[in-house]
DNA sequence: CTGAAAGCGCTTACAG
DNA sequence: CTGAAAGCGCTTACAG
C-alpha cells in the first residue's frame, strides 16, 4: 500500500479528491483539504513523479542545458553557479525543479537535446553556449517545446532570450577610453563559434563610429578564455607600426596575463596600456592597479531566465511577444584605463 | 496515435514485442528486432520516460546534487565540470543519464534531496560537498537508495564513496618539505564543515609524525578558499615568535594571494617562504616561480564514482562490499617549494 | 518467439 | 464538493 492509496485508505477519501486537495485545485472543501495536507504531511507523502507526469503530460521540471567542452566550460565556472542560483529562485516557488543537463565533451549537442525533448524529460528548457546559427533552437520550436536561451543567435528575433549587455558594455567602454583620448583600441573576442563574439564586435564597431573612429580589424583578436591568452596578446598589441594604447577583455582572467606581461616589460596598467576587463570577479580583485571593469548580477540573469520561461509554461502556444532582455553591466572604475 | 502505439499499427506487433525487442530484451527474433529498430529509428521514435519509470519503476537517470551555497561554489567551479564529464563517460554506455541537481543556497540540503528521492526522480545518487557527519547519508541508506559521494564523513565505512586522496597529498608534501629542511609547516583548511578539512588536518598531523615533529594548531589555519584568503595570511605565517618555513594549500587561487602579499614585502617564493599549493588548475600556472603543487585526474574521478555506483544500480540490495577510492594526487615538482 | 492483459500511481473530465 | 472510472504510455509476468 504506497503512494496515493495509503492516503486514501487513512482518510477514508477517493483518490480524486486527494490529488485535488494536493495539487491546489478548486473545488475543494477547506476542511477536507486541511485534513489532507495535514496527513500527508505526516505519513511524509511525496507524489511519485512518474505517475504525475505520465498522467498530467507535465513533468514539473525545467531543464538548463550546460557544454561540458574544455574551452567554455572554464569560463563557465562560477558564472553558471550564480545563474543557476537565480533561476531557482524563480522556478522554486511556482513548484517547479531546475535539472541541470550537461552535455558531454564528447556527445552532439543537437543529438543530446533532441533525446532530452523526446524523452520529455522536461516541461521546459534553458540553453547556454549560443552559436550564432543554432539548430537546437529550430528544434525546439519545431516540437513545441517552451524555452529561453542564455545568449542569442545571429537571428535573434522570434523566440525569447537572455544576454548580456554586451552593447552596454561597448558603449560604455569605448565612450570613457575615447574620453580620456584613446583612439587606438583593441578588444579580445572568443575563437569559438560562440555568437557573443559576434555581437560584441558589432557593437565595438558600432560604438567607435559614434565617435567617428573607424573600425580596425587588426586590433580585433580572437583568444582563448585563458590567462596565458592575454598573456600572449600584449606584445601584439605594443609592437605594431602604429601601437595599440587601450584594450576592452571579454574574458576574466585575461587581464591577470596582460599584467603579468606588462610587469615583464616594465610597464603599468593604465599608464602604457589602458585596460578595461569584463566581470567583476574575485580573481581579478587582487590586481594592482585596481582594473576597471563590468558590475553583473548573476542572480538577476537567471531571475530573468525563469521569468521569461514561466508565464509560456503555464500556457504553452498562446506564447506572446518574446522577451529580448540583457542583463544590464555596470562599469565599475578603477586605475586599469587611465588618460592616453 | 503516438509512441509505442504508432509503432505497433505500423509494424503490425503487439506492444509486448516492441518493447522488449527496443530493451534489448531476450527472447525476441532477430529479425524482428531489427525491423523493430529499424522502424524506431525512421519514425524517431523514444520512448516517454514517464511511462516508462512508472511502469519498470526504473528512471534510467542519476542525479549529482551539488550546492549552489557561494563558498563551496567558489571552489566548485571548474571542479565539477571536469568530474560531470567523467561521470557521463561511464554513464552513457549504460544507457544512463546524468541528471546535475543543483541545490539553492537558501533551501536546507536535506529538505532539499528529501523530496528528490520521495519523487523518485533518480535511481541513483551522487553526493557532494560532504559534511563530517551528514545525515543525507542515512536518509538514502533508509529508503534504500543507491548513492555514492564525492568526499567522505567522519565514519567513512558503510557506504561507497570516491575522495581526493588527501592522505597522500599530506604525506609527499610533508616528506618533501622535511627533506627541505622545513620544520615549521603551515595549512590551511577550509573554515566551512566540511570533511575533507578534517580529513586533511589528520593526515597533516600523521605525516609529521612520521618524521617526529610536533603538530602545532597554531600553524593550523582555518581559512576561506579565496585568493584574499592566502593574501591575508602570509603576515600571520611570518610575523610571529616562530615563523613558519613552509605552508600546504588546499585551495588553488589561496596561492596567487600568498604570491602578492610575499612580493610586496620584497619576499621570494621558495625562497623565503616554501609553498606547496593543490590542484595544479590554469589559474595558478602562471604563478612565478612556478607553484609546486597536485595534479589530478577530474576525469577519473567522475568514472570512479559511476564506476562505484554501476554495479549497486544493476541490482540493488545485493550491495557487496563499499567501494573506496581515493583519487591519486601526483606531486608536480616546480620552484616554490626550496630548502629552508 | 509473440500476444493479451494487468498494472505502475497518478490526473482529470464527467456525473451526481 | 466528492466519487467512480478512464486513461496517460509504457513494462512484464503469464500463456500459448
Amino acid at each position: 500500500m504506497k503512494g496515493i492509496s495509503r492516503l486514501a485508505r487513512e482518510l477514508q477519501l477517493s483518490y480524486g479528491t486527494i490529488s485535488r486537495a494536493l495539487n491546489n485545485k478548486s473545488g475543494v472543501n477547506a476542511e477536507t483539504r486541511r485534513k489532507v495536507l495535514e496527513a500527508a504531511e505526516r505519513l511524509g507523502y511525496e507524489p511519485n513523479q512518474a505517475a504525475r507526469s505520465l498522467a498530467s503530460g507535465r513533468t514539473g521540471s525545467v531543464g538548463f542545458m550546460i557544454d561540458l567542452d574544455h574551452e567554455t566550460a572554464a569560463s563557465g565556472d562560477n558564472f553558471f553557479i550564480g545563474i543557476f542560483d537565480g533561476v531557482q529562485s524563480e522556478l522554486t516557488p511556482h513548484g517547479l525543479d531546475l535539472l541541470v543537463l550537461p552535455c558531454p565533451s564528447r556527445q552532439d549537442k543537437f543529438a543530446y537535446l533532441d533525446r532530452v525533448v523526446s524523452r520529455r524529460l522536461v516541461d521546459g528548457m534553458i540553453l547556454s553556449g549560443i552559436e550564432p546559427e543554432d539548430a537546437r533552437i529550430e528544434l525546439l520550436q519545431s516540437v513545441e517545446m517552451t524555452f529561453v536561451t542564455m545568449g542569442r543567435t545571429a537571428l535573434a528575433d522570434d523566440y525569447s532570450w537572455v544576454d548580456l549587455d554586451f552593447e552596454g558594455v561597448a558603449e560604455a567602454a569605448v565612450d570613457r577610453l575615447v574620453a580620456q583620448g584613446h583612439q587606438r583600441i583593441a578588444v579580445t573576442v572568443p575563437t569559438e563559434d560562440l555568437n557573443f563574439g559576434r555581437v560584441f564586435k558589432n557593437a565595438f564597431a558600432a560604438a567607435l563610429g559614434k565617435h567617428r573612429i573607424a573600425f580596425d580589424p587588426e586590433l580585433v583578436f580572437q583568444t582563448g578564455l585563458g590567462e596565458e591568452d592575454g598573456y600572449d596578446i600584449v606584445d601584439q598589441l605594443l609592437d605594431r607600426p602604429r601601437p595599440a594604447t587601450a584594450i576592452l577583455l571579454l574574458f576574466e582572467v585575461a587581464a591577470i596575463g596582460i599584467y603579468r606581461r606588462l610587469a615583464e616589460r616594465n610597464l603599468t596598467p593604465g599608464v602604457d596600456l589602458a585596460i578595461i576587463g569584463f566581470r567583476d570577479e574575485a580573481i581579478i580583485r587582487h590586481l594592482r592597479p585596481g582594473l576597471t571593469c563590468f558590475d553583473l548580477s548573476l542572480h538577476e540573469a537567471g531571475r530573468a531566465l525563469a521569468t521569461a520561461l514561466l508565464p509560456q509554461l503555464d500556457r504553452p502556444k498562446q506564447s506572446g511577444a518574446p522577451v529580448h532582455f540583457k542583463v544590464p553591466m555596470e562599469i565599475m572604475v578603477r586605475e586599469s584605463d587611465g588618460p592616453q
